[in-house]
DNA sequence: ATCGGAAGTTAGCGTCCGCTAACCTGGCCG
DNA sequence: CGGCCAGGTTAGCGGACGCTAACTTCCGAT
């Protein structure tokens, strides 16, 4: 079997190397502002040479970005499952999501910003993969916080995304204290969710948990 | 004098309308994802009549973001001078960024995702207008919640930014239902922000007021 | 009526960039 | 020992892109 994404041994493959190194430059300066060239030389090699590795720079791009989608998809739905109630599962999705946003700030970033460049069937396969991990997250929003039609809901995950995702322009705090952090904003955002503009009071929060990461 | 960012009448000088559009443009594909004669064909003139009104595609984009970070400085500045207590310039201050996410939403995609493209002198620019405005929300967050040092007021300001500015992904929700939402989640991220670890109570929440904009 | 400048046009320059072609090389297998 | 092929090299093509040059057109002031 000719190597897809990694060996079962513990050095990266050659794939692995140029797509992480590829995800820091286009993190950095954007598809369009990366050279070809200048990703051959971020892994010690010059230029064409990466066509041995994949068809065209869009297929690093595509490659990198569905690689994303399905590992935060499982991963989500993962602890989602896992979960023994909606409120710790709602809890889980946000440890996991702040998780990842810090284990791999340029992914994240990546994946924010260039939607736009994938070719069309590369950004659909993106979309629907990003569509039902907004789907996990929009179904344990409705089940814990009360008050949240589904509109609702999915708009508060976004921004519940985009307050996670925030983390590349935060290098300011240690790991351990930037996880507690986002966890503990990400929570309070969404219980105020649900809450509404007349008097209804809200959903009384489902217990700030200590959601920060393992520091390692 | 020529014409430097409008007439004081109505209708918008020509270099506004290609601002607009090139935010528009830089929005959805990139910087170096648009083209010179894209630009031109948004307003409807073809390529090179850009550059009797810009001296380069840099300057369109360095003259787009420094008048963005200017205007949400001293916007934010105002209201927080307009403010009587702390809390109140607290929820103007996110009431004035979800105003303007929504009401230019291009405008601030540019402006997160963009700052790398931009020439030295522009970008060193735009980063001390936005390190002011940033400093501004740190202060009011300090003032207001109780429990957050200087770094984690730093980083919950960048979190909320984040939170507003994922309007763009948003258009599901109408503008009032959208402003109201994207207050009360961004006030209750901020209160959460000062909460510690430990068993110290957070700050009772500044009131959850009506922060939606007027929708016309 | 004239003339000057603001605002457009098309042609074309130089450069950069993605990608291919042709060639080299070292390690593994028969 | 010989040959193959994975993985690397440099040279170069073709197209796109930023920008300039040269020329036109329209309008407003003298």
């Amino acid at each position: 079997m000719p190597p897809s994404t990694a060996s079962d041994n513990g050095k990266p493959s050659r794939r692995e190397q140029i797509l992480t190194a590829a995800a820091e430059l286009f993190a950095r300066h954007g598809f369009h502002g990366v050279g070809i060239d200048d990703i051959g030389a971020a892994v010690g090699i010059s230029g064409p040479a990466l066509y041995r590795h994949f068809r065209s720079k869009d297929a690093m791009l595509g490659e990198m970005l569905t690689s994303i989608s399905e590992r935060l998809l499982d991963g989500g739905q993962r602890r989602v499952d896992g979960a023994t109630d909606p409120a710790t599962a709602l809890r889980e999705l946000v440890r996991w999501h702040v998780d990842f946003a810090l284990d791999d700030p340029a992914l994240i970033t990546v994946q924010m910003r260039n939607l736009a460049n994938l070719t069309d069937p590369d950004r659909r396969r993106v979309r629907a993969l990003q569509r039902r991990y907004v789907e996990v997250w929009v179904d344990t929003i409705r089940e814990t916080v009360s008050g949240a039609d589904e509109p609702a809901a999915r708009a508060a995950a976004h921004a519940v995304f985009g307050l996670i995702n925030s983390t590349p322009h935060n290098a300011h705090l240690d790991r351990g204290q930037m996880a507690a952090l986002l966890g503990r904003m990400a929570l309070a955002a969404l219980t105020a969710a649900g809450a509404r503009d007349d008097g209804t009071p809200p959903t009384p929060a489902p217990a700030v948990a200590p959601a920060a990461g393992q520091v390692s």
